[in-house]
DNA sequence: ATGAAAGCGCTAACAT
DNA sequence: ATGTTAGCGCTTTCAT
């Protein structure tokens, strides 16, 4: 049942040189003529030949249980399902076993493990310094550790664009649905916010900033709270794609239309970005690379690398949930109606369904 | 930089046995002496070792990849997620590479690997039947799948338990939260609600049958709609924690008191119920040892043996959300009173907050 | 530049 | 019941 397992060794009969040889090749090192190393590189691509990651591993005398320190409980749902599948395939594939560890009252982990990935990692975590101190390996992700490695996105960049974007449409009642304390990002995405209006000269309004808990019902909620509270607004920029989906149904449920309304516009750019109705106008951010550079950051650093730090650049994604800003529903009040009359009014004027 | 790494030679020497003996306890193998057992146990735990996962593996002479778990997009959100990390942990303290794979638009796995684990099988789910024919090994979660190996828990005694509770505690109109079509799950959770109310010669009523989808907003909306739609009802039974979830703050958005006004009853038991205000009442689902059964089952498989069944038992917990009939609010049709008005009266009658 | 050989940490025969 | 030993597939000296 599936090919007959290929080692090195067959390899190296088939090529006729021995399995140092093939091994040097399959590392790169040097030492090695052209032509033998072309030869053997087109036995391997021939025989499909994968070496197997846990015996590489045990040759190289590394350990092999690297942990993934989440933050309590706070978990971005699918971000975090994203994030910490990009992680597992590249120690998988290294021949690393990486495993959430619990993280105790102290804040450190239990077992002993080669090194760290620390997910959501707050502005105030105690945890960069407390495994700095316990000489633990480690890299952040979502928080700046000085003198650590850490990755991160552009949250303000991107941020910044999405907002401008609903701008540039002719929004200036502009809600931000924040993540309030979950973190870093949270922060740096609300004040991109503050920032993209004062460039266009758009006052801040404190009751537009809506608080979302990073979540799809917390979206939803604070977005109805925001209607039944008569806040005037012609858009909502939020802080993660399932606030804005909340938010969405939210407007949906009080008779408002999406982009026809309001607009709206997402971060992180999520599956169900794209299967949203309509399509959600979001951050892309590139939760996968994200992973994939803090395990390598990781593991670097593990064979003796300095830290380094990584801020990757997101990019806006246009699709159908915003709109230039509706020329029929402006200055008036409409928005202060109570809902049903509300309803009731934007179909006398012709609102689609 | 952290501890030496532990080996199991090191251990042998401290237990004064061999390696081989130091194996055999591991292992759980016969042929040790219990006291040998025993202080050898000790050593391991005192000296904190972990059998390195990849030599483990190696020494078996074992394919590494597993290709675990694979679902249709249907996530259960956090069941999902705790339901993978103990399928994880078992695979990977075996020297295991266990990933999430992508299955094709024919249903089949992309690359080759030793066995499979499904996740979220549908009734009329293909991929048991194909799976079996393509002769790839695997085990089902979630679903009978007739000749194969699978695990289950006791869906129906759950909800039946949980039906029953509400009804012991005098409630008769109570609404059942469905995931609707995600899954066997759900048709087993509503044929045990109708079960249950038979049994106390309820009258079924379709309208109360709400459907949830499995996602906490989903919860809430379809409670709120119920609400807004007249549906009169004491208390829900909840397929689902998460549903649950937002069932009561659909609940307290409207003014009503859980469980003051309306009990409450979840599925799972997932830390967000502990965590809830009021905690709630709900079946606990051994969450973890469903993912660890099936995982070991298909090392087994793997290894030559016969597929088994297993289906976990369940266990009501009764906490906070859920308790008598409130003698107050009975017959009469408050609840057919619109949303402010109602808060209103439910507050002259000195409901709390 | 290449081959030979010694492990990496563990399991599984095979001895005793 | 326990010790001994030969690998698992690979990397890495150390020779040549």
């Amino acid at each position: 049942m599936g090919m007959p397992k290929v080692t090195i060794l067959e390899v190296a009969k088939a090529a006729g040189v021995s399995k140092g040889t093939v091994s040097r090749v399959l590392n790169g090192r040097s030492g090695v003529n052209s032509d033998t190393r072309e030869s053997v590189q087109a036995i391997v691509d021939r025989l499909g030949f994968h070496p197997d990651p846990g015996a590489r591993r045990l040759a190289r005398g590394t350990r092999q249980v690297i942990g993934i320190a989440l933050f309590n409980d706070d978990t971005h749902g699918l971000y975090n399902e994203v994030l910490l599948d990009a992680i597992q395939e590249v120690f998988l594939t290294e021949g690393y076993a990486a495993r959430v560890v619990e993280t105790g009252r102290d804040g450190l982990p239990k077992g002993v493990a080669a090194g760290f990935i620390l997910l959501g990692v707050h502005l105030d975590d105690p945890r960069p310094e407390l495994f700095r101190r316990r000489e633990l390996t480690f890299v952040a992700i979502g928080c700046a550790a000085p003198g650590s490695s850490w990755v991160d996105v552009d949250n303000e960049g991107g941020m910044r664009e999405a907002v401008s974007h609903l701008i540039k449409l002719g929004h200036t009642r502009i809600a931000h649905l924040t993540g309030a304390f979950a973190g870093q990002a949270s922060y740096q995405r609300l004040h991109a916010y503050r920032e993209a209006l004062a460039a266009a000269r758009i006052q801040y309004d404190r009751s537009l900033v809506l608080d979302g808990g990073f979540t799809e019902l917390g979206g939803y909620r604070a977005v109805r709270r925001a209607i039944a509270g008569a806040v005037e607004f012609t858009a909502v920029a939020a802080a993660s794609d399932e606030m804005a989906l909340g938010a969405m149904a939210a407007l949906e449920d009080a008779g408002l239309h999406v982009p026809w309304d309001v607009s709206v516009t997402g971060f992180d750019d999520l599956p169900p970005a794209r299967q949203a109705k309509p399509q959600l106008t979001t951050v892309r951010q590139p939760i996968r690379e994200v992973g994939r550079q803090a395990a390598h950051m990781l593991l670097e650093q593990l064979s003796g690398e300095a830290p380094r730090e990584v801020v990757l650049p997101v990019q806006l994604v246009v699709r159908a949930s915003s709109s230039a800003r509706p020329p029929l529903l402006p200055q008036d009040h409409t928005l202060l109606l109570p809902e049903p009359i509300l309803r009731a009014e934007l179909e006398a004027r012709g609102a689609p369904k």
